[in-house]
DNA sequence: ACAATAAATGAGAATAAGTCTCATTTATTA
DNA sequence: TAATAAATGAGACTTATTCTCATTTATTGT
């Protein structure tokens, strides 16, 4: 695991440091979106608050991390793994949390085309795009029972 | 227009204040999504800041006022009004202005079965979902030029 | 229209997320 | 391995939002 963190850094000409591969691994260990509050409890002090942040910049310097706010506004972060795919997001209202969703490729074509019309419609570059959606996970779910 | 604010206010049963109609007309007579910042521009001083959050606050419960994030992170805020049909967000990386773009029907009849197999495939249930583009708006944009 | 009551407001204190500063430590390189 | 530049930790600072509480305003029943 240290492993793919130091090579991610060195893949981005960012110099290896302790408190960079500790926020690797964190969110390469869990895997899914966390928030920031969750990300601090895993790193359990081992890296002042200060840095955490500066952290986190970094690596969105490098479009290897993505942000964004949850429905009850907290900042939510995810690595951008080369093998992950493109890929929407699944918010419970309940429980906060956070599921990768992937759509359908007729889905993702269509929003393409979609996307050129409204690019033309308002003289715009779009760059970027997000599917998000809200609601309650139902039984399984072990943070809502 | 103060007319429409309090028939707003009324037909929610929530009672008719000053601060209320006040947010209420410079929400409607902006017509677009607006920035915490801009909308206490807007108004001038004439509510507390207190206030203010506190009236945004009673408009999101009664599910009259939608609120989101914007990708530099300052809080944007925008009227849900009976006439204005489901739409999405495009959002200038450079002005920072926020526009609403309706998409086609069959752009929403297909994300609508999107839903519906994302629901099964997680056991959730979905009440709501936004699409949100980014980019630059080009030359004609007077705040960007 | 009026008094009684409950609700809303303003002002500023409190909180919390995120940034900044600066002295110290660590990584890089030659 | 030493010199240099970059990164870190600790805590101060900033800013958005919420909270508190004394005062004001809206609502209602008469």
């Amino acid at each position: 695991m240290s492993q793919s963190s130091r090579k991610i850094l060195s893949e981005h000409s960012v110099s290896i440091t302790n408190p960079r591969i500790l926020v690797l691994e964190a969110l390469l260990e869990e895997g899914n979106p966390i928030t920031i509050d969750e990300l601090q409890s895993k790193l359990e002090g081992n890296v002042a608050k200060s840095t955490l942040y500066r952290v986190l910049n970094d690596l969105k310097k490098i479009n290897i991390l993505n942000e964004f706010t949850s429905p009850d506004n907290s900042t939510v972060v995810e690595l951008i793994l080369e093998d992950h795919s493109h890929h929407h997001h699944l918010f419970c209202s309940d429980c906060g949390e956070v599921i990768d969703v992937e759509l359908s490729e007729e889905f993702e074509l269509m929003l393409t085309k979609e996307i050129e019309k409204v690019q033309k419609q308002f003289n715009f570059e779009i760059k970027d795009h997000r599917v998000e959606m809200f609601g309650l996970c139902t039984e399984e779910c072990s943070n809502c029972k």
